[in-house]
RNA sequence: GGAGCCGUAGUGUAGCGGUUAACAUGUCGGCCUGUCACGCCGAAGAUCGCGGGUUCGAUUCCCGUCGGCUCCGCCA
């Protein structure tokens, strides 16, 4: 038997033909003198009738097959009986009239349903993974992937780019995550480590003059996960030359909106909003703000400097930041419900968390006491509150006064429901600094990474003061997630080696780490820049999860393991042998 | 490294210091010619994650441990 028709192919205009169809039974129901088989493949589900009437023999096999039997059916298209129509099926008004079955596969019974309104454990999923993709969500996550990608690529080859591969055996760089490491045997004592991105590589495919490159590039990590993090992970690799900030972003916003307009048919508006890093942290206590409510972060440092009440005076003294967050309409909070937001900023290093409950006749707060009329009366100005209002405060230093009222920004949108899951709010973070401080390593860390170029009206400040340096950088926001991040990069040596020296690296140590790329930068270096953009992350979201696993087809638990391979796992003695490795583990 | 939540028939849940450990669904057998969450009758199916403690008695309380999830740290 060939197939000659997927399930969901079959509609009213092929009834009467003869048609062979191949797939899974999904439900069997035996009304003792007829037979039902819903069949389910990758395209969708057709019900096929079994009458002993008219093929006595496929009937009589049909009794004994079992839910995820693989079989194939050739029968005759027929439209449904009166009334017999099943409108939640897209082939609801035809019946394919089965004249021979061939059991293809038997089935054990699967540990759980394949279908989609099953709640089943995370960890049988994963441990019967290709079960769990059988079912129809699953499918329609890998198949959104695969057309996202196949948009990007499209995309990008209308637009000159070049699709090139570059090693996933590669070499340990200073800065970053932790790498994973492969061991040389033809190098004893020797390591390779994976990419974490394909970042210099590509820089040299722009010193090599290919212009524009891109790949869908897998990148390696060995931190811990989260659910929109795993150790291995799918980039968007994108490096251009000749071009300034404003071309990628305008390029990229284009490429996003074909993206979802091919994939989502969704339109996508652009130019998208662009916020500089000062702007995004100071308004909404984040580097990846969620645009799609407000709740916007108040600074009320200046009007409570000279107040009564200890906490604020004396963190203002200490160069810290008073502000706070007008959570409309929560003032029937009860003292449970501040304890448990109070609980939840602590969480993010805030010491605590002050209140004010806005009624008629002026506020109720047991710090109010040390405010003065004209005090109370500003900072409720400020926060254009009205009765019935909450308004919360944390005093602290400004990133812990900020991001834990970020966090407690996106806590309150939850609680409130202000979000619109169906919009999508995108935006550019802008202007990063260059550089962060490490206050336990006493020097700076790159905040995106060595190779991104400064902003050039800062380079005077490389001397006098590094951590006010603004990057070339940028990132793309998608309601609150960091879908992309890149950077002009620098593509002058002397530069390049200035940033070194800014990041602590003795020229040494920049010559024995990075000297090809130094080297490489004195054979006519275009100037050039990029971005890369975490596919995974952006199809969760197209897909409305919650978590990459889910558009992943093999994902790892959050302890880094792979419960149907169960990888990591022990090797042999004589592995280690020849490559040299000698276990020092416990036991 | 740390915090929180979870772990009971195949699956999803309920339960309680002493039960025959319950319900739904699935599985198996029987009946059934228009079902599509088919229906009806019957049966089987549990190391209550694992180890220790408290107790006359622990699935239940306590401690530890393992596994899963969420988060902090970490993630240029």
């Amino acid at each position: 038997m060939k197939r000659t028709h997927s399930c969901n192919d079959l509609n009213e205009n092929n009834v009467g033909q003869e048609v062979v169809v191949m797939g899974w039974v999904q439900k069997r129901r035996d009304h003792g003198g007829l037979i039902f088989v819903d069949l389910r493949d990758r395209s969708g589900i057709v019900q096929v009738v079994f009458n002993p009437e008219q093929a006595k023999e496929a009937f009589n096999l049909a009794e004994k097959i079992r839910n995820e039997y693989v079989i194939a059916v050739k029968g005759e298209v027929v439209l449904r009986p009166e009334g017999m129509i099943n409108p939640n099926l897209a082939t609801g008004h035809i019946d394919l009239a089965a004249k021979e079955l061939v059991v293809l596969n038997k089935s054990k019974t699967p540990p759980f349903y394949i279908s989609d309104d099953v709640d089943v454990d995370e960890m049988l999923r994963l441990k019967y993974r290709y079960l769990d993709l059988r079912r129809p969500v699953m499918q329609k996550n890998i198949i959104l992937r695969h057309k996202t990608i196949k948009a990007i690529r499209d995309f990008l080859d209308q637009h000159g780019f070049l699709e090139i591969e570059t090693p996933i055996l590669t070499k340990s760089t200073p800065e970053g995550a932790r790498d994973y490491l492969v061991p040389s045997r033809v190098n004893p004592g020797k390591f390779y480590a994976l990419p974490q991105s394909p970042q210099i590589f590509k820089q040299l495919l722009m010193v090599a003059g290919m212009e524009r490159y891109f790949q869908i590039a897998r990148c390696f990590r060995d931190e811990d996960l989260r659910a929109d993090r795993q150790p291995e992970f799918t980039q968007l690799d994108i490096e251009m030359s000749f071009i300034d900030r404003d071309y990628i972003l305008s390029l990229m916003e284009e490429m996003i909106a074909f993206i979802f307009k091919k994939v989502l048919d969704k339109d996508v508006q652009t130019p998208f909003k662009r916020l500089t890093y000062d702007e995004a942290m100071n308004r909404y206590g984040s580097d990846k703000p969620d645009l799609r409510f407000g709740l916007e972060l108040i600074d009320i440092t200046e009007e409570v400097r000279d107040s009564q009440f200890k906490v604020f005076a004396e963190t203002v003294q200490k160069g810290g930041l008073i502000k706070g967050i007008n959570a409309k309409g929560c003032g029937s909070y009860s003292r449970k419900d501040i304890d448990d937001l109070t609980k939840y900023v602590s969480l993010y290093g805030a010491k605590g968390l002050a209140y004010f409950i806005v009624n008629e006749d002026g506020v109720k707060s047991p710090i109010a006491k040390f405010f003065n009329p004209e005090e109370i009366s500003r900072i409720l100005e400020k926060f254009q509150a009205q009765p019935g209002d909450l308004l919360l405060f944390v005093a602290d230093q400004p990133n812990v006064a900020n991001e834990s009222l970020g966090h407690l920004r996106l806590e309150l949108a939850k609680r409130l429901n202000l979000i619109n899951p169906d919009e999508l709010n995108f935006l550019w973070v802008v202007d990063f600094p260059l550089l962060e401080w490490d206050e336990e390593e006493k020097r700076y860390f790159a905040k995106h990474h060595p190779f991104t170029s400064p902003n050039l009206d800062d380079l005077q400040l490389m001397d006098k003061d590094p951590g006010k340096i603004r990057a070339q950088a940028y990132d793309m926001i998608l309601n609150g997630v960091e879908i992309g991040g890149g950077s002009i990069r620098i593509f002058q040596r002397d530069v390049q080696e200035k940033m070194f020296d800014l990041l602590g690296l003795s020229s040494e140590e920049a010559k024995e780490k990075f000297g090809y790329l130094l080297e490489a930068f004195e054979y006519g270096t275009p100037p050039h820049g990029g971005i890369a953009f975490g596919i995974d992350r952006l199809v969760m979201l197209m897909a409305g999860k919650e978590t990459i696993r889910d558009v992943i087809p093999f994902p790892k638990t959050q302890s880094a393991v792979d419960l149907m391979m169960d990888a990591p796992s022990e090797v042999s003695l004589k592995q280690l042998k020849e490559l040299y490795i000698k276990p020092v583990v416990q036991q």
